[in-house]
DNA sequence: TTTTAGAATTAGAATGATTCTAATTGCATT
DNA sequence: AATGCAATTAGAATCATTCTAATTCTAAAA
């Protein structure tokens, strides 16, 4: 799946140096540092198509299937999440602190939400002794303050 | 959009009758009928292709198109709901209760859990003032206890 | 340096799930 | 019995994504 699977690991050099971040291993290529950092200067959930767009101002030539790579690549390694809030697109985020989404039924827009200091979601669910928890994906739907505020 | 919008009500006779349930207005074909009771005998949360599958064993001409269609009226009646968790296919509930989705990541399996009796999630995240919340989608990803078992 | 092998990138084809379309059938009031 | 809308159908169309095959790039090896 990755260079270091099929060889010697590269010494970091050039391209092939990694964000040492959560222990991920993805080469940050020119493509995929321009699609981390469109996402990372995003507060939208941008979908795959809007990345396209934005990355399209510095690099005009990259392809909807590159795009399509970096975001799964970026995902593996755990530097941005794929988000599903409704059938259709899925967007992106890169925000990795712990957060749930809050998605405007009015005007379509989502943002984060972040939970209290004390809040630990499994011990609310009864869930069957000896279930693992490794991802809760909490969506929350309904008209934010703003399209409340105009009625 | 229904029957009711575009003349005088009709009185509920023959397939006219409608479920009286949570406000619905849903005309209950024998097809939507077939629908509704396989959802509500089922709690593996099917797609719709597992729909047709046991919908079939009653109606075999039924076509998948059908199916859509009858899980597109249950879901806006608030008979049954869509359930997102993963991309690609849909799945759908009869389980009008609150409650969460448990995904088990190893077997696929997907079950309800429902929540504690004095578990308020709207007040553990810091929603702006004013925003409205009209529905929580909730999904955790794990093992389950089985798989956890086999380890 | 040149070579070379594996990755990255690309355009376009293929896929999968769903939605749409147009034609047909069925039901319930006129 | 006639009329008009709703339900159903098969198949086409669409949308988002994934796959494929060809090309280009990068970095280690020679």
């Amino acid at each position: 799946m990755n260079a270091s699977a099929t060889r010697a690991p590269a010494k970091p050099t050039g391209l092939d140096c990694r964000l040492a971040v959560l222990g991920s291993d993805v080469r940050l290529t020119p493509h995929r540092r321009e699609v981390f950092d469109v996402l990372a200067s995003s507060t939208d959930h941008p979908t795959a198509y809007d990345i396209l767009d934005r990355v399209k101002s510095r690099s005009p030539h990259i392809s909807l299937a590159t795009v399509y790579n970096c975001l799964e690549h970026l995902t593996t390694a755990g530097l941005i999440k794929q988000v599903q809030l409704e059938r259709g697109q899925s967007r992106y985020c890169a925000n990795l602190h712990e957060h749930v989404h809050f998605h405007c039924e009015t005007c379509g827009k989502v943002s984060d939400a972040h939970p209290a200091a004390d809040f630990d979601p499994a011990k609310f669910w009864n869930l069957p002794k000896g279930t693992k928890v490794t991802r809760m994906d909490i969506a929350i739907h309904g008209t934010c303050e703003a399209c409340t505020a105009k009625h």
